[in-house]
DNA sequence: CTGTTAGCGCATTCAA
DNA sequence: TTGAATGCGCTAACAG
């Protein structure tokens, strides 16, 4: 391995002379040395020690991503948006899959800690009734200092810095969506309501219901649990009760109803108007492409880890840094029309 | 931070001794003060400084995965597997996606192995006919000696280990798997074939039809690039050839072949037959579920991330370490049945 | 069974 | 414009 005082010694000069040029310091040293430094430098591919510096600067350039499944679509796209961001500004991420459990939530924002990294992002798996695991995470960040922001989930007793998408916003535009077509008996599936998200886009289907008049049904409104049977079970009574469109909360639920409808001679785009929520890739790929709420999580991904950076960035500034108080970024959500909502005949 | 000497003086011996117990060395210090330093170092909530013990050690416990584009469900499982078996090892992985452009296969080659990191674990985006890059790819893991593992795909002029599946094997069971369904006429649409796994894949097609004694007939193979679109204009000429089953050489374009089918009247699953590749988890979801060549990525991850840790151990040993040879670790894809192969009507 | 010493590679303070 | 000295926190020789 090559250090700096190796080509100290090479060139003649001090280390700190080197260290100096290498990093960009600004003059102090003549364009003469700083250039042989230079070339000696790329001459023999030094790289700096990355543990060498952290050591002293007691900053690894690294972040930790906390989340519940990599293998998830929509966990990626944000893993891919970080991980984008991050390396642009130079950061590293690690990241740790917490497979749903909020326990190793815990577990991985311990390890990462022990890890020295600069900043974490979080996607919590911890729910809202594990309340001692959700103490014992923010136990942990408080004691360490190290910015935490969140996404998407607000752990419950915390208040990080959080960025997430107008759940409500989408609930309404899927909805609305639908009114528009002329479908005007909607149903609606939502996810489990102990999750403020669910309640979130729910609220924003009444919205649009509110908007044209039309009185709330309890009898078309289904809770479900995201999973493509919960959609397929909870279609049947809507159904049942003549309801011309569903807006169903989550993707895989709105393929449940596709097959529920299977039963019901309906026509797909034609005489039934179906919304999903989240754009998963399989929309398009359907025999019916669903129209579907998107996040676009790749750029929120991108706004996160800038959010990340800027709280490191801030904690190292002498002022009384982090007194801002929590940000709250809301992306505003989109609608992909495909032709599962096309104008009722 | 509470460091080793902090411990030291407040258990009233040297930091050596300290260290010493908190890597669990054999023997040396007696039950009494090793007991007392666990306490304190629990008390404190020690952990030791990572950048610190790599300086010394010259190990960071840090992996670098290397990879297309971890929004593909296919890498996102991937990752996953890997990431698990590193935890259980006690490693990290830091992940660096080059968006399927081999330039920057390079580059976050060069960044990980500035970090120091022990071990590499490669999906190459780097194409066959990039040899420079290749080269320069290859110049930079020889020089750093540091364990490379690549994943499914092999860079041209490189003799890393490598897992993959046995893709001849995925494109013969799909292929045997029509045969026995009783469809007779079956076509092909392969992968780009300047790709080795597409014309393995394609020879394993072949296979399975010489096995029951039909003649290729190169009006049914066509090729295609992996995109949907390929899938659809692709399957046109083969069912105008007449045929009653396809095998696509990936989920993409077998989607095609459905939106192709719909011109041609055949019922999925019952007169005609189709088998893909890659089980991606659409296949299910589809309003025919696609029977598809499953590779367990999960599992194939987690033997990559063993392949790797083992080679960096050896690679600590005195022995002349290394000089094993290239691994090659293929494993055996399964089929999952679904209804779109059923029994020919 | 335990302590002393040294040094990993770097950035930084202070002195020249 | 430059250099010497110091220390980050830890492990590993080598002594006791």
């Amino acid at each position: 391995m090559y250090t700096i005082k190796d080509i100290a010694n090479e060139v003649g000069v001090s280390p700190t002379t080197v260290s100096l040029v290498l990093n960009k310091r600004p003059c102090r040293v003549s364009d003469e040395t700083r250039k042989r430094i230079q070339d000696v430098a790329k001459e023999h591919n030094y790289a700096p020690n990355y543990s060498a510096r952290a050591l002293v600067t007691k900053q690894t350039r690294t972040l930790g991503l906390i989340m519940p499944d990599i293998s998830n679509p929509y966990f990626s796209e944000l893993a891919k948006g970080i991980e984008r961001e991050a390396h642009k500004q130079g950061y590293f991420v690690i990241f740790c899959n917490s497979n749903d459990q909020g326990k190793k939530d815990v577990e991985n924002l311990q390890l990462l800690l022990n890890r020295q990294v600069d900043g974490v992002v979080l996607v919590s798996s911890i729910s809202d009734d594990e309340i001692p695991l959700a103490n014992e995470f923010n136990a942990l960040a408080a004691r360490s200092r190290v910015p935490v922001v969140q996404f998407d989930r607000q752990l419950i007793g915390s208040s990080y810095d959080i960025v997430s998408v107008n759940h409500r916003m989408g609930g309404y535009l899927a909805t609305r969506f639908l009114l528009s077509q002329g479908y005007r008996s909607i149903g609606c599936i939502t996810g489990p309501l102990n999750r403020s998200f669910s309640r979130d886009r729910l609220e924003g289907y009444l919205d649009a219901l509110r908007e044209y008049n039309i009185p709330k049904n309890d009898a078309l409104i289904a809770s479900g649990d995201f999973t493509l049977q919960s959609g397929l079970l909870q279609a049947q009574p809507l159904l049942e009760n003549g309801c011309d469109g569903i807006f169903a909360c989550n993707d895989l639920m709105a393929i449940g109803v596709i097959k529920a409808l299977k039963k019901y001679h309906y026509r797909l785009g034609e005489d039934f108007g179906l919304v999903g929520f989240d754009n998963n890739p399989f929309c398009e790929y359907l025999e019916t492409p669903l129209t579907s709420v998107d996040q676009n999580i790749y750029d929120m991904g991108k706004e996160t880890c800038r959010l990340v950076i800027k709280r490191i960035r801030q904690s190292r500034k002498p002022s009384d840094a982090g007194a801002y108080g929590a940000q709250e970024i809301r992306f505003t959500p989109g609608l992909v029309i495909r032709s599962s909502a096309g104008p009722k005949k």
